[in-house]
Formats: structure tokens, C-alpha cells, sequence
DNA sequence: CCCTGATTCGC
DNA sequence: GCGAATCAGG
């Protein structure tokens, strides 16, 4: 996948919406969060919002330990201003819906917790995909519960997806 | 352990 | 320029 004007343009705009760099990735398809992270930087984008401080790196013992002073140097010249202002202010997004909503309607006979309502784009391996709502509207949302050791759904959804061949006959 | 962004460096 | 590996932090 190559870097097109359109997908930098999509970049620019999901990143400055505050989006993270692995969901914008996911957005864009075919690259890593790595990727867009380090176009980001290329692009000279960094510093939207606080996700993460940036202190002095440093790491690896690798060669040149040159340069290792002048940010040192930088460092101890300190201007700590560190302006945290109108950063707060993009963190906002779909993160805070009140999922407090009344309760899922009872599924059979197995009581199901409170879904995560994840957008296709946000699941990741371990989260439980189990689909809320209609596919078709704008809300659709999966379940998003972990899911780590219960295959594709969270342990509650799994139940309901995979009843033993007993308990299928009864039921029926 | 999950995630985040930041940085380095071989390609 | 690109992005995997790695680091630091929540």
C-alpha cells in the first residue's frame, strides 16, 4: 500500500479528529498503527491532543552517543510549559456513550451483561463479535466484551452461540 | 495484558 | 520515505 493523496488526506483528517493511530489504521486498511504513526510524524503532525507525554526518549545502546547530549542539553534548558490546553478539548468522541441503557432483552434463558458496542473497525481479535442492532443502521455496534479465551464471542455470548447438543434438543 | 504515541534505523 | 521493532507510559 502506497501513501496516495487521499489516503493522506484521510489521515490528516481521522488524525486531527482525534482518532488513535491503530483505529485510523484500521480505517485506511493495509498498513499498521506503526505506519500511520510514523507518517504522522513525517508529515509533522504529532502533538494533537495528550495521548502520551513526550519526555525525553532515549533508548537503545546502540552507536552515536553524540547526540545523546544535546538532548540532554535540551532537556535541562527546560521550558517545561508542557501546554496541555486545547488538547483535552478533541478527546471527547464515541468513547462516552452511556451504555447504561436499559438491559439487553432477555436472549433465551442466559443473562448477557452490558455490551461494549464496538464499531466493526474497533474489534480486534479478542473482543466478542457479537452483533447489536441493526446491520444496517448507523448504531450497529458489536458486543466487544472480551473474548480471549472463548473463540469469537465473550463467554456469555459464546452460550448463547454454542449450546451443547444436549441442551439444543431439550430446548427444542 | 491490553492499549497509546514516540523514536530509531535498516531498507 | 517507509514501517517494524522497540521503547515508555496509561
Amino acid at each position: 500500500m502506497n501513501w496516495t493523496d487521499e489516503r493522506v488526506e484521510l489521515l490528516r483528517k481521522l488524525w486531527s479528529e482525534g482518532l488513535s493511530a491503530s483505529q485510523i489504521a484500521a480505517q485506511l486498511g493495509g498498513v499498521s498503527r506503526n505506519a500511520v504513526i510514523g507518517k504522522v510524524h513525517r508529515l509533522k503532525l504529532s502533538g494533537r491532543g495528550r495521548a502520551t507525554a513526550a519526555p525525553a526518549r532515549q533508548k537503545k545502546a546502540t552507536q552515536g552517543a553524540s547526540m545523546q547530549k544535546s538532548v540532554a542539553r535540551a532537556a535541562s534548558a527546560t521550558r517545561h510549559v508542557t501546554a496541555s490546553i486545547g488538547a483535552t478539548a478533541l478527546q471527547v468522541q464515541f468513547d462516552a456513550e452511556p451504555v447504561a441503557r436499559h438491559y439487553i432483552r432477555p436472549v433465551e434463558n442466559v443473562v448477557v451483561p452490558i455490551s461494549r458496542n464496538l464499531q466493526l473497525v474497533e474489534l480486534t481479535e479478542r473482543t466478542c463479535k457479537w452483533p447489536n442492532g441493526d446491520p444496517l443502521s448507523e448504531d450497529f455496534s458489536f458486543c466487544g466484551n472480551d473474548a480471549a479465551e472463548t473463540g469469537p464471542y465473550c463467554k456469555y455470548h459464546a452460550r448463547v452461540a454454542f449450546q451443547p447438543a444436549a441442551e439444543r434438543r431439550r430446548a427444542r
